[in-house]
DNA sequence: GTAATATATTTGCTAAAGCGTATATGAGGT
DNA sequence: ACCTCATATACGCTTTAGCAAATATATTAC
């Protein structure tokens, strides 16, 4: 291990941060476990830009998977480095005062608590609360 | 303005801060105003690639120049914006964690003290302290 | 087995970032 | 005026990021 390493994976940290696209992802998946339809749904992206963007933030470190049945669910890494973790917070708290990051919440929300309102397939799964908010 | 300006300029401050040699920069002139030559000079990288960084940062709203004579000093830019203020400020005590941040911080305090030890243009203006650290 | 669904990946393209070299600008000295 | 120094910008190039469209994979239902 290089004595550089840490500015190399912040720098690459901060490049997986500089896409509006995969910023909304975050707020999305921040505290819970959401399923990669309600991305589709609520970013009204297509379907494969989200899972490139999905992918991207997997290698990063910042996300990760688990398959349930046809669907995927993606929830956030806790970082083991403090540095990572310090600024994550704040960017997650600064997500949380962006009006197009709330809207994005509110449809995730409505769609875990009325789901006839966003058009989802027939039984797809809901968010599922990691922690509280 | 769009509702969704703040997503963009937060990916667009993640852009800026996705380089090594501008956390390189950011971290030397955190707190004090710091003369180009010895960015050059510390980071060991050819002068047309440090200017084009610091136009960079300087593009992105980060940093400010001030011409003394030949000389370009460069200052951070306190953030408006709380959320982006939040996100810098772990940003930079991130950097005070990195091996490699460090080393570049002690020759710049060196030089401050005992330009003697850097090769240095005669009379090559001093880092101011902005603040304390 | 086939078909359908959810998600991931590949392909081909365009746009942007980063680099080094060369050149331009701006200030001070003679 | 010219020359030099410090810094910035333009140029040509290579690499990478992002996109849409097409294709592949994995799971379930039949």
């Amino acid at each position: 291990m290089s004595l550089g390493a840490k500015s190399v994976s912040l720098s690459a940290l901060f490049a997986a941060l500089a896409d509006p696209t995969r910023l909304r992802l975050l707020n999305l998946i921040g505290g819970r476990e959401v399923c990669v339809c309600f991305f589709v749904e609520i970013l009204r992206q297509g379907q494969p830009k989200i899972s490139r963007h999905l992918a991207y933030l997997r290698k990063a470190g910042l996300v990760e998977a688990r398959r349930e049945g046809k669907w995927m669910h993606y929830r956030i890494v806790p970082q083991a480095d403090a540095s990572a973790a310090s600024i994550l917070a704040a960017v997650m708290a600064s997500l949380g005062n962006d009006k197009q990051m709330q809207t994005d919440r509110a449809k995730l929300d409505r769609a875990c608590c009325s789901p006839q309102k966003l058009v989802m397939p027939e039984g797809a799964p809901r968010p599922v609360l990691l922690m509280s908010d």
